[in-house]
DNA sequence: TGTGACGTATAAGTCTGACTTTTTGTCGCT
DNA sequence: AGCGACAAAAAGTCAGACTTATACGTCACA
């Protein structure tokens, strides 16, 4: 996904991240730059540049005297692409799909609102193209193409809405998505009224109705709620 | 704020994030390690260390034998906390104050909703102490003071919510909150209307009133959007 | 026994210079 | 015009020496 492993620093990354992320050093942990840097058989340059990736990142800190400690996660940059990915690639992928989707929960309702007031000519378009291609997908075991036009349509929504916050949280989403179809439990064909429900926002959005618009993805991210067991009836 | 300069990296970064962000170099814009290492004179280890965060932070990519170039901000990791620190800080401070607003009044309400259903009852304590410092200060030009209380109440929602990703919002709301108060217009006392909504918002969660404190957090991040006229009436 | 000043060991931080690797642009050949 | 080889440019990597901050232990003194 993205850009994986460019550079030495970057196959660092790829290790270390994961194992922050994971837990395997619980925070408080203690690092030492030099003992990585001859763990993983690179300079120390590069082990350094592999440190400050982590601490922009709020994962560690580095200290004189003391050297790199784990921070606990509540501090961690959690809205960092590459950490969601390393969090949903772990452990703990469960809760992270969990909080995620209550995010989407509170955002996506508000986006949609905000699409149907500013999406262009093209982006109504793509949003009932894309509507179209959930519901041809929509039996029939093919949920990979199903899943393709399911991003699809939530990234043109976050996009369309004219707020970067809300575009930026597109990959997010599919993280999400793509997740529940490869991982959770999703065997059988999508659930029919999910598919109404995104061609009738792409409806919403068209005709500039934004309460309906807002109402409709709201109760699609309910649906999305439900499946994870987070709603209480 | 948080930890400035840190090492001569820092200060690179301190003044290079900002220039960055602010489009000072337009995107596409070629910099080169070297002539940055001169500019900043500082050695190349240091100003490859400093690269390396800007490229973690999506603000630009580093190619061989082409140099640093800027990113679009398309692709920008705009929930960086330090990142968002740059750009109120500097040209575009009113564009970002207005997305963040708008993600405010799609978080903020949903994690009020869950707040009632999770708080403990010393965050409800904190919530209602928090709601009194407000009313305290609401009166005779005790901006400062009634800030604080207000920075606090929205994180101990944001916190109370049990949600991770909400709960790493609250010093984005604090940032939001402070910019309001020190750079807006925001002369006179609050609006009383909204002194009484945060007290009732404390009292909602206190009761386990999801939807009621749902409602009024709503009611709350309007007038915050109708404050910077992002709300057609 | 407690407390403060002092010294020392430690690990990060910094700098320098040489070397490697990848990529791009160009030049010349067909 | 197209294609391949070559050369230059910039990032990437490494090794080693040196600097700096600071946690911790020690020792003297109260």
């Amino acid at each position: 996904m993205s850009t994986p492993g460019r550079g030495l620093h970057g196959h660092v990354l790829d290790t270390l991240g994961p194992a922050i992320t994971a837990g395997e050093y619980p925070p408080g942990s203690v690092l030492r730059t030099d003992e990585l840097a001859q763990h993983f058989e690179v300079s120390r340059s590069v082990m350094r540049e592999a440190v400050r990736v982590l601490e922009s990142m709020h994962l560690v800190e580095s200290r004189r005297r003391v050297g790199v400690t784990v921070r606990p996660r509540a501090e961690w940059n959690v809205y960092d692409p590459q950490v969601i990915r390393w969090r949903l690639a772990g452990a703990d992928r469960p809760h992270q799909l969990r909080s995620l989707t209550v995010l989407r929960s509170a955002v996506e309702p508000v986006a949609a609102g905000l699409a149907a007031q500013h999406a262009t000519a093209e982006q109504c378009a793509e949003l009932t193209e894309c509507a179209l291609g959930m519901v041809a997908n929509s039996r029939g075991h093919k949920l990979e193409k199903y899943l393709v036009h399911d991003i699809a349509f939530h990234r043109v929504v976050l996009t369309a809405s004219g707020n970067e916050m809300f575009a930026r949280l597109g990959d997010v989403v599919a993280e999400v998505l793509a997740g529940r179809t490869h991982h959770e439990v999703m065997f059988e064909d999508p659930d029919p009224a999910a598919v109404t429900l995104h061609v009738q926002v792409a409806e919403a959005v068209r005709a500039g109705d934004a309460p309906r618009a807002q109402e409709l993805t709201r109760q699609i991210t309910v649906g999305a709620l439900q499946e994870l067991d987070i709603l209480a009836p």
